[in-house]
DNA sequence: ACGCCCTTGTGAAGGCATTCACAAAATCGA
DNA sequence: TCGATTTTGTGAATGCCTTCACAAGGGCGT
């Protein structure tokens, strides 16, 4: 009972794009998904001084299944040593090249609220090749104020900025009620990947991507896997808090794998 | 090219609650993460009035295909009309039923940065079954201030009164250095459903769920499909912007349908 | 009452993705 | 040089989810 796995599965864009860039053989969507989450792991290595990892102990730290990685990883070529294991640059490296991440992209965020501040501030956004372009709100308020050095624009230069910075990739922070206009207000100036987090299904043409992020669909499923866990079992649920308490940091590895499906 | 299926598939919790909760057929994970969708286009609709709705147009409004949200709804029973279509309040209290929305529950908040903030004013938190039972921070600048009317506790308390609250489901909106430290202490406390914001896998018991909001994640995934994109088709896309820009608010169905893949 | 038309509910088929399990490759020690 | 050992890369099997396509069911007009 985890999520991990299918989180990330569920997230792949969809189809289409399989015929697409080359004759290699196309990366499924969900292996796209969870090339990032291996390279998170990667960069904990790195910074761990690790310069070789086998798919087991990798595996591990992305908390999926060992043959599972070996795959996905086979989607980009290649690059293991069999009976040794992975060169972590290396590898880091090339999956930094498949998803697209050597090139910076120009990424505009679109609501300047608690949201759109704290992703603004995330730190992954600038280390991994996204460089905010522009910060646009609709609130005269915080129209002009500074934020990590940026200033934020009124929402109506939307369309001339994006054109002008070749704003690739946005971000809409808006309240839901206005996040439809903005999105079409981003197609319209050329944007073709947005991520969204008002609560919202937007509507957009067919060459557009759209992601969306729904804190409430999140809750509900906690939720629905939840009422399930305490429909049965008030007994078992009762004894792993008060006769088998988790002890954190046990390091054992059952524990760890736990995420691991 | 959408996102909107794959997002919610992935979403799904694991298996194993397939076997449990009553001799009822189990309830796919894929569908499970699509009924929050439906909730909330059956919301608008109940507030535009509107009392019958059938497959085609909710499965419209959900942005998917009309099969798939029949079949997702044969889940939970058969509350439909041949030849009418669905009631929309029966079918919405029966989603909500099934999500286990009706009981309410008790719910913490373990960072109040910005993104613990945003999180913690989210409307759709409070109006669908969620209360905030409590606040942490760790932060002696921000414990002992009052947010949306509770005060921010210091996490040293956090077993304590998850302990008394029965906390059900905590959100983890710490920076990623803490995190693993506070989820084991969650789960130590009894939380057995965690959604957690912070970019690193969690270890956990195999009794606890866990989902993952990745910004970084997100991110690359867009990049990827956006480096294709750009890789191909110099000319399609400067056809797109130049020649055929979006009109927004067009009405064309093969426009609101784009994201039903 | 009856037949027409609309829309649901669902077997069956097909497509992806995960998992299994093993042959192929590479190192290391003797 | 050779065999033991380790770990990759991948065909094949399995399983889940989506999509198709249509029979069954229900309202409505006449």
């Amino acid at each position: 009972m985890t999520a991990q796995d299918d989180q990330l599965d569920a997230v792949g864009v969809n189809a289409d794009q399989r015929s697409a860039a080359g004759a290699e053989r196309p990366i499924p969507d969900a292996t796209v998904a969870r090339l990032a989450v291996y390279l998170r792991a990667l960069s904990g290595l790195v910074e761990t001084g690790i310069a070789t990892v086998s798919s087991e102990s990798l595996a591990a730290a992305a908390g999926v299944n060992s043959a599972k990685l070996r795959k996905d990883l086979s989607y980009l070529g290649s690059y293991g040593v069999r009976g040794v294991g992975y060169d972590v640059a290396l590898l880091l490296e090339q999956i930094r090249a498949t998803l697209g991440l050597n090139e910076d992209r120009a990424v505009a965020l679109i609501g300047v609220g608690h949201l759109g501040q704290a992703l603004a501030g995330y730190a992954g956004f600038a280390t991994r090749g996204f460089q905010i372009a522009a910060l646009f709100d609709a609130d005269p308020a915080v129209v002009g104020s500074q934020l990590r050095g940026l200033r934020v624009l009124h929402v109506d230069l939307l369309e001339q900025v994006v054109r002008a910075e070749r704003v690739a990739i946005a971000v809409i922070a808006v309240p839901a009620a206005g996040a439809q206009d903005v999105c079409n207000r981003l197609v319209a100036a050329g944007v073709t990947s947005i991520l969204n987090f008002a609560p919202v299904v937007l509507a957009v043409p067919a060459h557009v991507d759209v992601r969306k992020v729904d804190l409430a669909a999140e809750m509900q499923i906690l939720s629905f896997h939840d009422s399930r866990k305490s429909a049965r079992a008030e007994d078992a649920q009762a004894r792993f808090s008060d006769e088998q308490p988790f002890r954190p940091g046990s390091g054992d590895a059952s524990v760890s794998m736990a995420a691991a499906k």
